[in-house]
DNA sequence: GATATTATATCGCAGTACGATATAATATGA
DNA sequence: TCATATTATATCGTACTGCGATATAATATC
């Protein structure tokens, strides 16, 4: 009754944890690059992602503590204590939603949205210079076994 | 002289802002697939990449302890302490090194590689299944603007 | 054989995210 | 209407991660 997923294409060859420890490099270089340019701005990269999401994600009332927290797939108290660092860093504002007084909606300030700016030109940069390895590195790795 | 590469193609659009924050989105989608996979076994994220690392980069003396940190991106004392934790749950073994005695040569418990064997298999079937969308937000993200 | 370099390790710290729990606002049902 | 359930945010204690600063041991260099 149980699928035994683990003896259809198992066990690994050697040449499959190279091909996977290769994708996963490929996906580290780029976050690394990612986590440098963040530090170098001030900020953590959580707080980055968060920022990113703040912007990408707003409507003219801002976003949600709930949506932030779905978009970054982290727990609602967790996005709360990122949101509070945030805050004391003076990077997002907090209001008590209009139509939802349960809800928080979150806002950048013009300091955050130029830190943004700056990193995600370099980001657009980076990834134009790392994508032809990083899918590259996805290709090989499942090329192998494709289903028929 | 310094050549300000923040003013060749911004201000950013609301819609570079989506695009960026998409493509992150499908990145956090299978960070978060990956971490559960990983928790679920019992790792952490962070071990069973170092696992990963080191199956997939070893020779038959093991992986030295300076290789795995420049692999992961992280410093040697930081492997350090991903290893001490590894070793703690009896997923690693430490030996000294045969040629130089500096260098730690560490290897995979049996637990260890059938963890790993289990994981990657999961991964890839994952990873068959997303790859499609995040290849997309890549390519989105980065037809703009292309340089001519 | 003194000195520099390389490799690993330890300590204190901050950020992250979790589980458990709490509080406030809104929705639902008798 | 009013008790109860649900939703949204917040707080507390804990473990993992990775850094800077620093230490120790082994090897290389002069």
């Amino acid at each position: 009754m149980a699928n035994n997923l683990a003896e259809l294409n198992l066990p690994f060859a050697d040449a499959d944890y190279v091909a996977l420890a290769h994708f996963r490099r490929s996906l580290r270089l780029f976050l690394s690059f990612s986590e440098d340019a963040a530090r170098t701005s001030g900020l953590t990269p959580k707080q980055h992602q968060a920022i990113l999401a703040i912007r990408g994600l707003s409507d003219e009332t801002g976003l949600s503590v709930g949506d932030l927290a779905r978009h970054l797939t982290i727990q609602p108290h967790s996005a709360v204590e990122l949101l509070n660092r945030l805050e004391d860093s003076g990077l997002i504002n907090r209001a008590i939603g209009a139509a939802d007084r349960r809800c928080v909606m979150v806002t950048l300030t013009a300091r955050a949205e130029r830190l943004l700016q700056k990193l995600s030109h370099m980001h657009v940069v980076e990834l134009r210079r790392q994508a032809p390895e990083l899918v590259g590195a996805l290709r090989q790795l499942l090329e192998k076994g494709e289903p028929r």
